[in-house]
DNA sequence: CGGCCAATTGAAGGTGGTCAACCTGAGTGG
DNA sequence: CCACTCAGGTTGACCACCTTCAATTGGCCG
């Protein structure tokens, strides 16, 4: 039997460990997202989902030290160009990307704060294709040799990156789930509601609200369209009252229709956590929350 | 400077270490690509592409033994059940698959004899999608803890399993490109492509051919297109007499049209292997020589 | 022979692309 | 203060790639 969403019966909350809470409704500044260490949001990431410890996160914090800025269209990886360093991500959004022959773009991941720019680069020695800021960033750049020093020394550390790869290649394949099947409406419909999930992780969503910096160009990367379809699909979310955009601002009006437009399920996300060790369900319970209206009645596949 | 195709030039052959010769015009049966050890491709695609030392070998092939034998339908991984075992698929074909709630599937990963099926299985205790077998395949099913043992026991087995996930990363990422960017004509000119290069390294493809046992159906939910629509581009491309079809046997007529046609590089496959541990150059040149007319003439990006 | 699945082919229709024009707001320089 | 520029957003008309629906063929196996 399918499971539609995480049984969020009974006694879903789990230990607290006194990781960072992150209700949506929490109107607090963006960039204090975690109690202690500023706001890591690479670091908040992990303490939220992963099992590992104090002494391992005052590591990776160190590593994430004196920081590098970078403007809004900076190239921080050229495709084909070995690199010896591995990119974490702390502020800014950015994305990593495949150019066709012809000057055609695929965004392959849009990379937001907490997240590692290159994990393939711990092991593969030239990746396969470029990652570019889309706003001004900052960007820690970790030797390569470091991390990997700390994965070898802690299980925790080694599993944890484990995981943060595991979960980038669920997005891809979800990715190619929309690319494939999902009509334009469905995917950008879709889109906004993977980042809400995303950025609430990392402490910048509140309210079912967030910015979203890209310009409709971007976008259309990212969801394999042209900037004047998705001018209009976006359009069209408006005028059905599903979401709002002021500026820069994107807030959902209407998550339960959106989600269920999107026939979006977050279990790909996996934002249990590393074996489960995630509080994010005790943080965010509406995340979890069914739809109104069940959005697959019935579903299941034998 | 944008490296269209790997740097061919000079002495590109490595040390041998006695590892497996594929040379695509050699027309043995497909069951016995590897000198040893009989025809496990997974241990054949380690031993050709990583570091990875006998003993580690020995203990992986320990794993392998006493696969299961599934029939052409099977599903071995339900979306979203708990997998306490990794499936390594030792002979057929398999996919990874997402559903959608009205029935449209996505196959997001094709698997082929020597792939691992469930590789987020070591750090996500719920998949993401389900896994099914698309030919009657052997399989074998080791426990998650036996493996993990193996990957804390030795830097090798672990840094190959971080390889053999990155390069899934890859494909899932090149698969987006094709899904967003490229035509039908294209994306199925790159599928037949990334085909042989595969099947080419596990020993299961020789002189541009290899048995395709898929449906175009199946084809066309990896594609992200319809049965019908593959059926018409696939008689394009035998009339533009790039492929031809005998029944299962599908012939590549003319590598060098058919990758200009798909635009295909084949540098995410990372053919180069673990920290440039591969012999796939040497063995087989002819995948990276250059296409007799340059197939993107002055591209480059800044 | 009959049944079934997959491949094949045709006709019609829709989603999304292409091309082009225009608008808006921010920044810049006179 | 206004003219100018430029990037990004918006809108319209047209068209093509691919889908949908449907019918037919071919191969395999009971």
């Amino acid at each position: 039997m399918h499971q539609q969403y995480r049984s969020s019966g009974g006694t879903s909350i789990r230990s607290t460990r006194g990781k960072a809470d992150i209700r949506p409704g929490d109107r607090r500044e963006s960039r204090s997202a975690s109690e202690d260490g500023g706001d890591n949001p690479f670091l908040t990431r992990l303490r939220l989902l992963t099992d590992i410890g104090d002494t391992d996160l005052a590591a990776l914090e160190r590593l994430c030290a004196n920081p590098r800025q970078f403007g809004g269209r900076a190239e921080l990886v050229a495709d084909g160009e070995p690199q010896e360093r591995l990119h974490i991500l702390l502020d800014g959004w950015a994305c990593r990307s495949r150019l066709l022959a012809d000057g055609r773009r695929q965004i392959t991941t849009l990379l937001l704060p907490g997240d590692i720019c290159d994990l393939d680069g711990l092991y593969v020695r030239n990746s396969d294709c470029s990652v570019a800021t889309l706003t001004p960033c900052s960007v820690a750049a970790v030797s390569r040799p470091a991390i990997q020093d700390l994965a070898v020394r802690s299980r925790d550390v080694a599993d944890a990156l484990g995981w943060l790869g595991a979960v980038e290649n669920a997005m891809l394949a979800e990715r190619n789930a929309c690319l494939g099947q999902r009509s334009a409406e469905e995917h950008l419909a879709h889109f906004l509601c993977e980042l809400l999930m995303r950025l609430t992780v990392v402490g910048r969503a509140s309210d079912f609200s967030y910015t979203l910096p890209l310009t409709q160009e971007a976008m259309a990367d990212v969801l394999g369209l042209t900037s004047v379809h998705i001018n209009r699909v976006l359009h069209r979310l408006r005028a059905s009252e599903l979401i709002e955009q002021r500026g820069n601002q994107l807030e959902i009006r209407d998550w339960d229709s959106l989600r269920r437009v999107a026939g979006f399920r977050p279990d790909y996300l996996h934002l249990e956590g590393l074996n489960g060790a995630g509080d994010v369900f005790a943080a965010a319970p509406w995340i979890f929350a069914a739809p109104s209206q069940p959005m697959a009645p019935g579903f299941s596949h034998a």
